[in-house]
Formats: structure tokens, sequence, C-alpha cells
DNA sequence: CTGAAAGCGCTTACAG
DNA sequence: CTGAAAGCGCTTACAG
């Protein structure tokens, strides 16, 4: 094995003696590509190529190398080939809440698709306070090699990520609205509303109240806008209340609401049916209804729920294929990342209403 | 101000900077250091000091440097950083399921404590047959400076996390058992198996069914090793059964269970209530019960789910204080990774019974 | 107090 | 087909 060169400087922090170590881990640490390159007998330039560039080394070679990077645990330092590269195989991901299981869904099918791919997922946070911008610059410092952003309630981000999208992909998950800049994939939320709202009004409710967050969640706006309509056409007049976006007092807050709108002298004589627009507040107001024991209002909200087909009262849900939207977001990105460069592409995810005793109108 | 230095090559997009520019990635946005610098009429190094560094500049310069860094829009580079200190300013997070809720939360206090503290969290999923090691392993290659090991289901990985814990801080969350290499934070799973089960046996109930995911999950052979201990103290034989580790057939498999558990020629005459030993099998109970409609079955588990207190039948509950578990996880990482060297710390965090309904022995 | 220089580990155009 | 060399952006001894 001839090794011509002296092994560039044996890095100081406890290293092997100098001249050609066989098979020592060099330093504390990982094993470099020089020193796979050094137990090979070859240089840097080519361990590289046979470990990642692949063509024009001859197999024998390409055979030692890569029999060396075994034997010393190789593994390439990201942070040297981002550095050099200048994009991180690496992905960022924007969540409004990590503790509702829509976004652990949308998470978990995007975190597969990376590691598929070798690229790593790294996470913010950019619900309860903390604005898009805060959130996203610490993906941003890391290089990431594009963004997927699902902050559906977080609040009206149009033009931060209007700008970040001029720099790099990013695919919206659960989007407020189609945005002209970036991808898309989520529900038609307007529709959704409004399905929901025609299920209960076929069933002979008349008094719907809908229940959202709050007028900053564009997402429930959308929904809310559809609840509406199916109101005003059916002759009605809507009804709708918020819960506010703190997650700790949703539950107090649905409980409040509904004393309000199912009391005897309520306005109109009272509720017959509620319709909620997002997960939390779906969580608050079934704790809600367990609470109070409302056994007779017919409840129904857009997204669905592990464990709702468990609630009582039952709850009839329009449920979306969130794995298919996040399949489909971490899809959307990589082809980005790879270079597709077509306008900005929308994709709706299809519902489906499935109907848990919200149909019989409860006695009155 | 002097300029002395020529500014060194504005970045052009793939510009050809003064003297031998063989290779030059183009780099779309960001200021660099130099940048800065330049701006500022000074050194890189001086600015490094100004930004980070700290103590040793003029105020004058350093107040004209972050000038120039806010003007710019500078931030680290973070790849360079970590390449140059040799450990990233992130943390990795393996968890066994982003979609249950617990991990969830897990993961959004770790985020939280990470964030306050610049940090940033890499994310990696190992469950469903990833072994523990193909999970980690794009951490380490991040070179991230610790990690937050959260699969308590996921099977025995001490032998791997034990090599792991010499290199880098580990601290393991929901931890099968006090681990001698790394620090801990759970819940005495022995005890809360025992308690949920007196609990059931102190109302009247004798025949109860123990119901897991699978021998291979540590934390919940703690769990059943509690209730069979709790139910032969009573003189009573123990009754356990597994629904296996796949999410897609949790409730399938649970129905049958019950199906078998419950009907009239059942072994023993039938269960009168269930203990579920983690959120999973919680949840397929939950949605098996419910669809069997088995309204008389008492059922206490593990675990609290969100919205557990709007399930039908009323799912009397463990509680742990998950938020505190991640919390305090994230404290005792970023401690090691501040330099603490005493040996492993084993936390454990109190548990709450929260009876809903499981108190009535069923009518026979 | 400040700057020039080295080097973290990698990739890649360039030369041989 | 293969290697020497440059340089990604930063930090940090080391000089001045």
């Amino acid at each position: 094995m001839a090794d011509p060169v002296v092994r560039s400087a044996p890095p100081a922090p406890s290293s092997a003696p100098s001249s050609a170590p066989p098979t020592a881990p060099a330093r504390a640490g990982r094993a470099t590509l020089v020193d796979v390159a050094a137990a090979a007998g070859t240089s840097a330039s080519t361990v590289s190529r046979v470990l990642h560039g692949g063509a024009g080394v001859t197999d024998e070679l390409a055979e030692r190398v890569r029999a060396a990077a075994r034997e010393l645990g190789y593994s390439v330092n990201r942070q040297a080939r981002t550095l050099r590269r200048g994009k991180d195989t690496a992905i960022g991901v924007a969540l409004e809440d990590f503790t509702i299981p829509f976004f652990g869904r949308i998470v978990a099918q995007v975190e597969q698709a990376a590691h598929e791919r070798g690229y790593g997922v790294v996470i913010t946070c950019a619900g309860s306070g903390r604005s898009e911008e805060e959130a996203v610059e610490p993906l941003l410092s890391r290089s990431v090699a594009g963004l997927v952003v699902a902050t559906g309630t977080a609040g009206a981000p149009e033009g931060y990520l209007a700008a970040l999208a001029a720099e790099l992909p990013v695919v919206q998950v659960d989007a407020p609205s189609a945005s002209s800049h970036s991808d898309t994939v989520g529900i038609d939320n307007e529709a959704a509303g409004r399905l929901l709202t025609e299920h209960l009004l076929a069933h002979g409710h008349r008094r719907v109240l809908f229940v959202g967050s709050g007028p900053a969640a564009t997402t429930v706006q959308l929904r809310r806008r559809g609840y509406e309509a199916a109101m005003r056409e059916a002759g009605l007049e809507p009804l709708s209340t918020w819960l506010g976006y703190l997650p700790s007092e949703t539950t107090e807050r649905a409980v409040d609401v509904l004393r309000e709108h199912t009391a005897s002298g309520a306005p109109g004589g009272g509720i017959t049916a509620v319709l909620s627009g997002v997960a939390r507040v779906t969580m608050g107001l079934a704790s809600a209804m367990a609470r109070l024991g409302l056994r007779d209002l017919a409840y129904a909200a857009v997204d669905d729920l592990a464990g709702a087909d468990a609630f009582s009262p039952p709850l009839t849900v329009l449920e979306q294929d969130v794995e298919v939207m996040g399949a489909r977001a971490a899809e959307l990105l990589f082809a980005r990342i790879d270079g597709d460069r077509r306008p900005p592409v929308h994709e709706r995810v299809p519902l489906r209403l499935i109907v848990r005793g919200s149909g019989e109108l409860p006695p009155r």
C-alpha cells in the first residue's frame, strides 16, 4: 500500500501517531475522509468520489476505499458537506403545535420521506405567539434545502412566506388559501364548512353553532364562510363564536360557550347542533360536552380525531387524509429541491364524511 | 471611516473574486462575516468577537459592527460555526411515533427549551421497524450536541444507547429502566400497573384483562409486571394479551380481543374490566368498545389521552405530567451539554389517578 | 484592542 | 483514472 503523503497534519487533539494509521480511529470523534484515504492508501478526492460522487474510479480502488470506510465506521460530516455545497441535505418543518395529532401525522410523513432520501428534518414551532419569522430563522441559518410550513391557524403569513419562497422551496400544508408564491396542499376549507352544515341541516337542525379558535385563523375563517353560506341559503341566521388560541383555556371556554347556548333562556331557544372548525376546538368541545352531560347535542367537526369514534356524544366528521397531505407535501418539496421549476401547484385532498350519530335531530 | 480592504468580492451570485477562483459554489442570499466586516471597515475576527465572543472590543467599533450586521441582515452560518467548533448548536430527538400526543408533548417541551437556548432540533423517528442505530445515525452525522431519546416501546436499546452515551449526552424519556449510562426521566412503570390494578380490585373487579402492545415493549412489560403482582396478591390469576405494534391493526385486534373475552362462553365467565398498558392500545380499545357497544366494561389506562374525558365508556387514567417530563429531559440534557459531569440521574415524575367511572362494578 | 492566518471536513474544477 | 489545491464561513490561537 503506497502512502505517498505524510498524512496531512495529524490533528492535535488526542491524535494517533504520525504517518500511516492503519485502522485506528484517528481522533476522539468520528473518522474523516482523510482518515479513510490514508487507510486505503489514496486521496481524499478519490474517497469522496467513491463514496458519493460515484463514477470514474477503478473497481479495485473503489473496493479498497469502501472497505476502509466500513472499517473506520466513516460517515460524512454534514456540516462540512453543507458548507462546501451551499445547501444542507436537510429540510425544515415549521408546525403550529406538536401536541395535536394532525400536525404529528404531517411530520411523520415528511420525516419518512426525508429519511428515505437521506435528508434530515429540523423542526420549529410557529405557534403560540412565536412569529413565523422567529420560528423560521433558525432553520434558515442551518441552510435547509426547503421548508414545509404547517401553521394553519397561526396567522396570516403571506408577506413573510412570500419573501421566503423567493429564496428557497416552500410548501404550505393546510394552507389558508392558494397562494401564488408557493406550493400548497390542503382541503377545500369553504366546501368543508358547507358540507358539514348541509349535513346537519338535512337532518332537521336549524340552530347550528359554529365554533372556531379565532378570527386570525384563516383556515377556520374559510370553513366558517362555508358554514355561513349554507345557513343563509337555508334562510337561517348563522351564529358563531371563538374559543381563543390558548390550548390551556380551550375547554373552559367551551364549557362557557355551551352553557350559554344551551341554557333555557338562550337566544333563539338554544342550539341543537355544534360545528367545530378546527381540531383543538373539537377536543375542547368534546370535553365540555362530557363535563356538562350534553348527550343530545348533535356534533360535527372538520378534522377527524384519533379516538373520535369513542367520543360521546358521537362526532360526525369530515375526514381528510392527513397522511396523504403530508406525503404529498414532502413529494412536492423534494421535487422543487430537485429542480422542478413549474409554477406553484395547489393540491386538494378529498374529504370524506363520516357520520357518527349526528343524524337524528335530538328530542326537544 | 477607513476602508483599507477592497471589500472582498461583493458576493454577486457566482461572481469571480480577485485572485484564484477555481471553485465558487454560487451562494444565493445571506451575508457573511466578511461582508459585515467590509461594511464596518474592520476584520472578520473582530466581527466574530463582537457578535459572539463578547469581550475586548471598543464600544465604538462594536456598535459599527452591529449596525452593519443589522443592515445586512446577517446571521451566523451554523454549518461553518459547527465545522469549526466541532459541536453543533442543535440537539437530536429520536421519537417512536410522532402521531401519538404523548410524544408530541415531549417534543414540544424540548423544542421550546432548545429554542430558548438558541439550539435547533433535529428529529428522527425510531419506530415501526427502524432500528435505533438507523434512526440515530443521521443525527450523529450532523454533530448534534446531545440527544433526547423517547422510544419507550421500541425495543431494548441498551446496547447501542450505552455506546452512544459514552460519546455524547443522552437523556432517555419514558425509559424502560434506569440505565446506568445515561440520564432518564419517566414514571415508575411497575407502580403504575399496580396502582391501576389495585384501584380496579378495590371496586370489586376480579376478572381484569391487561392489554399491551407486545412483549418487546419494555415499558409495557414493567407495567404488566405491576398488574400481575397486584392480581396475584389478591389471589387472582393475571390475564394479559397483546395487540401488536402496528398502528393500522390496533383497533381490529382490540375488537377481536374484546369479543373473545366478553363472549358468554369466555374463559372464567368473561372480564369486567380492562387495563391498557400504553397509549396506542388505549386508543384502539376505546374505539373497539365503542364499536362493540360495550358500555359496562370498566376501563383504566396508564397514559392520559387528550380528549379522554369525552370517551365512552369513561376512562380512568393514571396521568403523568408529560410536560414536566419533556421539560426536565431538556434541562438535564442542556446541563450535560454545558458540562455537568455528575453520575447519571434518574428522575421520576409523579402519577395522579384520575377516576372517571371505572368505580362501579358493572351489572352482571 | 485588533488583524492575519490557519484550519474544521468536505467537494470539485483543474491538471496530470 | 487520480491527486493537489482551493475554498465554503466561521472561530481562535497568535502576533502586533
